[in-house]
DNA sequence: AAAGTAGTGTGACAAAAATCACACTTTAAT
DNA sequence: ATTAAAGTGTGATTTTTGTCACACTACTTT
């Protein structure tokens, strides 16, 4: 654990002001988690605000016989809504949040959310964007689910993955299945009408998106 | 338009102290609606938060071609997680917030956030807890619709609808239909298959519901 | 009372998606 | 180099859901 200085906060959260950045640096712990590591689980206690400044965080759903739903990334100058949350909670199936990569995280103990929010305008004008993001990409995830079929919903997906990732996306047809809750062969026959419309071209392990 | 005393403000909201109170209901507006008004709708600005203090007022999704999805009701207590992320927005698809019944709602002004989250941590705090509830509410929305299949689905909706509006349901097979992007006759089967079960008493314009 | 309308029931069919079975191909492991 | 493992392609079949057609019932309106 190591603390971050106050210009590398502001150049990744540019919300925030020079006094706030000042106190995080001063208060929050920097901790840096491994390709895979689980950030969050369902049903666990928060005791610090997460803010990503390095790397990528995925955050999914997961059913309740395993099955995961792919949300949203987080990426550096992103926070994690639900962390911010802070109250207790312990519900039956809640989100995961998973490092895809190795991903530094500025953690800030939950102790300091009144100081923070009392003292420091650009802090809650920040949580205020956070929720505000984050909500609607979930309303945008509920749009695809409730309304699109799954031709759609994977094009959609595919962007999504290609608009963070680039074009270049190293998925296999079962991943891709697994984030949205489809079975390996529908994606691999809706991947090669993709590829006839030339939306994508389909290799192994390498999905090139041409959007 | 009207304002309310302090001490109906603390008994609908109980997480207001005092003072937050007195504030509102010195700066506020009290707003009524009639069924089927419209609070809210997609790529509107805000210039209120918006909390329900009397009536119901339905949040629902729509699709590009008109389609509707339900996710939630508000009730007396309860404010418009949206109208608090008072920023700019003119999203292409967003939420429509109509009230079922008369209902009416406190209206504060946006230039007051800041003032508010400032000197009032009683309202930061229920604005959190706002959030919160939404947005675990919105993530069941999606573990149903990712995960379950249409009988499922309905049960959980009927579910819910008899939290709120109590076990007599007086919905028609089309509206049910509406509610969850599904169709009349599909509805009336999974009912048909649901009365088999002693899950409900189905009768025309009405579902008993007894779970 | 007759006619109209909204709500419901149900069979037949179509479409979308999941599942099963198995062939084939590329990469990794021994 | 041979085997094993992981990834992909594709037809056949089943399940789930949506659509169409039409009958029927219970309310409303005149």
């Amino acid at each position: 654990m190591f603390s971050l200085e106050p210009q590398e906060l502001i150049k990744q959260f540019p919300l925030f002001d020079q006094e706030l950045a000042s106190f995080i640096s001063e208060e929050a712990e920097t901790k840096t988690f491994n390709q895979g590591d689980v950030l969050m689980r369902p049903g666990q206690f928060f005791k610090y605000a997460m803010l990503v400044v390095r790397g990528r965080v995925k955050l999914f759903r997961e059913g309740d016989e395993g099955e995961e739903f792919f949300m949203y990334y987080l990426e550096p100058g992103n926070a994690c809504a639900l962390s911010m949350l802070c109250m207790a909670r312990s519900q039956s199936s809640s989100i995961m949040a998973v490092a895809v990569e190795e991903t530094e995280v500025v953690m800030i103990p939950i102790q300091h959310m009144d100081n923070l929010m009392k003292n420091y305008p650009s802090w809650y004008h920040f949580v205020i964007e956070t929720y505000r993001t984050r909500f609607e990409e979930v309303l945008n995830v509920i749009d695809q689910i409730a309304f699109k079929n799954m031709d759609q919903r994977l094009e959609w997906y595919l962007k999504r993955q290609a608009d963070v990732l680039g074009p270049n996306l190293n998925l296999t047809h079962q991943q891709i299945a697994n984030d949205i809750n489809s079975s390996r062969e529908v994606v691999s026959r809706l991947l090669k009408k993709l590829e006839n419309n030339g939306t994508v071209v389909v290799e192994r392990n390498n999905i090139h998106w041409k959007g």
